[in-house]
DNA sequence: GTGGTTGCAAACCCTTTGCACGGCA
DNA sequence: TGCCGTGCAAAGGGTTTGCAACCAC
């Protein structure tokens, strides 16, 4: 995923957030590093254009971004969060070979269990969102 | 849910499992702690029997009894991992409020996306499993 | 008896926090 | 200039590990 420099300024911007080099570079890389990155690999490739830049400083910003929605925080069923650039409504595909992470948006689905849910509703539970997480494997040469 | 010492250590048997008071204590607590108990909880509550007993044998113990498929691990937004006595295919219910996690079975909704993905498969990628994580609120007065 | 288990404590990993300095608005 | 954001290092929380003593089989 590309995406210039005044774009990301604009989302910041945007936000009402200050427009920071450490900002500018945790949204890149993030945008960049398209299979969901770990804080570290944030880091690493932040590092390429500033080399001092600390990892409580990553953390500090994922959680500015994630918190005016700039990215998602994606959870594995190992112990590292992972982040995602893509804000709209998806699903995840968890490759149990590989450990890539895929996005998986599909309205069609979406409709399907949402209808669902509105005819059959769960006893003593009001639903705000649900999202599906799919295990399997990537088939060789994906993408 | 009520479970007897008997059928536990039948449990542990049958996956070829030495029977130590510990498992035993253990896959009781978990039991007995319906709403998906983090290992301070099973601590908590297996220390009411067995005084002494370390949490990293709590560890070592739910690890062991994940693996023979005696118990499923719940991963939550949160840090900590929540252990589940409930071993069927099944969806959770997580609650904002309570923090509550409930367990979802619904053949019909199963049935609804399996069929779904029969269909129209996803590119480039087997489906091994799926399972939908549903966030919401219990309604006062659930259960 | 003996190899798998336990208790204990230290180590680990990821993430958060405190604080003085530095830089964006 | 004033305050927010950063770098650094220490602390924190959950989980894992190493090892000697222990105990199911």
């Amino acid at each position: 995923m590309k995406i210039s420099g005044e774009e990301l300024s604009r989302r910041l911007a945007e936000k009402g957030l200050r427009i920071t080099p450490q900002r500018l570079a945790v949204l890149e890389a993030v945008h960049a590093l398209a299979n969901h990155p770990t804080a570290e690999m944030i880091l690493a490739r932040t590092r390429q254009k500033h080399p001092n830049i600390a990892i409580g400083t990553i953390y500090k910003v994922l959680d500015t971004l994630v918190g005016k929605q700039l990215l998602k925080r994606v959870h594995t069923d190992k112990d590292a969060m992972r982040y995602d650039a893509l804000m709209s409504h998806h699903h995840h595909l968890y490759c149990s070979e590989t450990d890539l992470i895929g996005d998986y948006h599909d309205e069609g689905l979406d409709k399907l269990i949402r209808e669902y849910f509105q005819e059959k509703e769960i006893e003593g539970f009001d639903i705000d969102e649900f999202s599906l997480q799919i295990r399997g494997r990537y088939r060789k040469k994906h993408k």
